[in-house]
DNA sequence: TTACCTCGAGCTCA
DNA sequence: CTCGAGGTAA
């Protein structure tokens, strides 16, 4: 291949005046490439090899090619790397598989036993070892790419690991990310590859950065994992565009149609081969001594590294050793990150304070003087409970070693009695709540401290009402804790039911709280009306009723009247229920305050409804049989599990006859093939979303969601392969469906 | 727990 | 323009 020197380029640029088309695109081409290259050599590489001068060279010339012969502008050109238009929000994206988190390691113990539980997993013999993959464990952002047929076109954030944000147009602008992996993979490409990998700033770049922000009067960063974090949640690409950002593979996630590798190092020296940058750290080693010392080599090294970590991971080399090996609970068996020992600073304890929480447990927190550890600015530390505090013998005055543990959590390590002043005070459990007085008593056999206030204590009333509003309960976006506060104080609410009946005046008398407030507010409150049934239970916070347990209530009583009027014998006959919670619902059901405030729920137009319960007769989903195959667009697996279920049909594993429906998402497998052969009706998301759509919405939320990601025709709707399309449903004019809001997002499921 | 981005509110100054 | 809230990330 031709070099295009700035020579040649000359004479490109006098062939700009004359050229056709024709061969205008091979000129194009050979422009591309040798940006690519260039970006390749400095950003991957960290070794450039042309001026900068000649870089710029390139680059206009590229851009005067494309501007004109436009008909050969491509997103995927090196010229779309300046950032394109401000986005008004991230829109949400679900990974085709979950990104997983790695359980942690902290000490070599727990390497052993991480080695141990492996080598048992796998049925190994004495003497017999494992072979791992070690590399470092970059501080950065875990994002994931998509490639399709070998170019770039989505960039997700990990999110909540089911669901993340779409950062596409930020990750565009990252030139260590290559947006055209063509001449790289070769023939045939694969229908799709997502490569894993961490965003990350250099230190050196980050440096840089701070001293232009310093100089533009702008903000500095407090270290390199904050920087990339704040470039990359930028709506505007374009100052991303200005961030030098790098990114470093470690994983593949889903891939269709690649080269099978058979183990982890396989996978990382191919990402490195196809133009992904490598750390050069990662190592493979047999058994429990072999990582140790690769943990060293690496740890040796840390303080020179371009970039910062924060440990190592190991991973089992072998992938049918890993697939043996296997998950539990949302994490793999067969990878440990093993982190690098905390930074540990000493400080001074210069007081402490009691939060109340919402049960009324009673927590100490040390006030230390703050100070630089771990990245971050120390200066409030958990103390966990009093047995702890008297366990450590922490007294006010003295001084104390603090480090940032595991991910995030500052921690009090130790106190150095040597330097305890004369007469230091102890940390002593009050006998009183320093919000409503009440007496503070500690239950023998429990760590905990309570507040026995109850709804009398201030601090427990607005948590009660928070944890009421909060994401995972009723959902009531913008209402956080200071608004809950506010409201209080201004006596616009006494409890969540209030919320169901605001007084416009007097939210419009609150201070800093302007009409758009008012309307986001009222907006947020009325749409949380429709949340479904468990959700309602949950938000409730009755003691010991946690997130399973409100839906087997949910499920059993398919509404809140029918479960307050339940008994205590009601409560133990539901699954999963025991004596503890049975005693303590039925505590709940037969207070009268309880079924006062349950009531205003009710005469306030809040409307909790469980879907399994809905009346469903007018769906034509009861009782069918459905198939769910494949990766579908917005609904995760379980969720269109539940809403089958909601409409009083069956999810089964595998199809046969007596399977009504399929529905198929992409990369679907033998089971569509099956359905075809059989003549079973297929249906695609719309499709599905369409057949559901009875005349009750049973979820609110759920339509938003589909607002939110069908297109605006559902006529327009496809379906993935041969077979009866099924189900025009009206998806957007159900009765009591909430106005959808001018930027709905979806949220992770319960 | 802290840091960062974004937005609304409410201020100053033109 | 500054402040502070909410949301997100680790």
């Amino acid at each position: 291949m031709a070099q295009l020197t700035p020579q040649s380029l000359e004479i490109s640029s006098d062939a700009l005046e004359s050229s056709t088309s024709a061969n205008a695109e091979t000129i194009i081409g050979l422009l591309r490439k040798e940006i690519d290259t260039s970006n390749y050599d400095y950003y991957v590489l960290d070794d450039p090899k042309i001026p900068d001068i000649d870089y710029d060279m390139l680059f206009r010339a590229l851009e005067a090619w494309e501007n004109k012969f436009p008909q050969f502008k491509d997103s995927h050109s090196p010229t779309q790397r300046v950032g394109g238009e401000r986005l008004s929000e991230f829109a949400p994206a679900r990974h085709s598989r979950p990104m997983l988190s790695i359980s942690n390691a902290f000490e070599d113990e727990e390497a052993g036993e991480f080695d141990a539980a492996c080598r048992k997993k796998m049925g190994f013999l004495e003497g017999e070892e494992l072979e791992y993959c070690v590399e470092p464990k970059f501080d950065g952002l875990a994002i994931s790419l998509t490639y399709e047929h070998g170019l770039f076109t989505r960039a997700a954030t990990r999110g909540d690991g089911e669901v993340g944000e779409d950062v596409t147009a930020n990750v565009r602008t990252i030139k260590a990310i290559p947006m055209d992996l063509r001449g790289a993979l070769g023939n045939p490409l694969p229908a799709r590859l997502e490569v894993r990998g961490e965003i990350l700033m250099h230190r050196k770049d980050f440096a840089r950065l701070n001293e232009r922000q310093r100089a533009a009067g702008e903000k500095e960063f407090a270290n390199c994992r904050n920087a990339a974090a704040g470039s990359l949640r930028q709506l505007d690409p374009r100052i991303t565009a200005t961030r030098p950002l790098r990114f470093y593979a470690y994983a593949l996630g889903e891939c269709v149609g690649t080269p099978i590798h058979q183990s982890h190092m396989e996978a990382l020296e191919w990402l490195k081969g196809i133009g992904f940058a490598s750390s050069g750290l990662a190592t493979v080693q047999k058994g429990l001594g072999g990582v140790l010392a690769a943990r060293k080599v690496i740890g040796d090294q840390r303080a020179t590294l371009p970039f910062d970590i924060d440990g190592v991971v190991y991973k089992v080399n072998a992938y049918n050793a890993q697939e043996k090996l296997g998950f539990i609970s949302r994490a793999p068996v067969w990878a440990r990150a093993h982190k690098f020992p905390p930074e540990e600073v000493a400080t001074l304890l210069e007081g402490w304070a009691v939060q109340i929480g919402r049960t009324g447990v009673a927590t100490p927190v040390a006030k230390v003087k703050t100070v630089f550890v771990g990245g971050v600015n120390v200066s409030s530390i958990t103390l966990h409970n009093f047995d702890e505090v008297a366990k450590k013998d922490v007294r006010i005055g003295d001084t104390v070693i603090v480090r940032r543990a595991g991910d995030v959590i500052p921690e009090l390590a130790r106190v150095i009695f040597e330097r305890r002043p004369e007469g230091a005070q102890p940390i002593m459990m009050p006998s009183q709540c320093p919000v409503c007085g009440s007496a503070i008593v500690k239950i023998e056999g429990e760590a905990a401290a309570r507040c026995t206030g109850g709804r009398i204590c201030g601090a427990q009333k607005t948590q009660a009402v928070e944890h009421f509003a909060s994401r995972r309960m009723m959902d009531i976006d913008a209402l956080g804790g200071e608004t809950v506060n506010l409201l209080f104080e201004h006596n616009v609410i006494a409890d969540s039911s209030d919320l169901y009946a605001l007084d416009v005046e007097k939210l419009r008398a609150l201070p800093r709280f302007g009409e758009v407030s008012v309307q986001r507010l009222l907006r947020n409150v009325e749409a949380s009306k429709g949340r479904d049934l468990r959700r309602f239970i949950f938000a409730l916070g009755i003691p010991n009723v946690g997130e399973s347990t409100a839906k087997s209530l949910a499920k059993t009583f398919g509404s809140i009247e029918a479960l307050m009027q339940a008994s205590e014998q009601d409560f133990q006959r539901v699954n999963d229920i025991g004596p503890v919670g049975a005693k303590s619902l039925a505590a709940f059901v037969s207070d009268p305050d309880n079924i006062a405030f349950i009531q205003r729920f009710i005469d306030r137009g809040a409307r909790p409804t469980d879907a399994a319960m809905t009346p469903v007769s007018a769906t034509p989903a009861l009782g069918k049989t459905f198939v769910i195959t494949g990766t579908l667009p917005s609904l995760s697996r379980d969720d269109a599990k539940a809403m089958v279920e909601a409409a009083g049909g069956k999810v089964s594993g595998s199809v046969s006859k007596k399977t009504d429906w399929v529905l198929a998402g992409a990369e679907a497998g033998t089971k569509l093939t099956k359905a075809q052969d059989l003549g079973v009706p297929i249906l695609d998301e719309a499709a599905f979303l369409a057949l559901l759509s009875a005349p009750v919405a049973s979820d609110e939320e759920q339509s938003v969601e589909t607002d939110s990601e069908l297109p605006p025709e559902p006529e327009n709707a496809t379906p993935v392969a041969s077979g009866e399309l099924v189900g025009q449903g009206d998806l957007f004019g159900a009765p009591d469906a909430i106005p959808a809001q001018p930027a709905p997002k979806s949220r992770p499921r319960m």
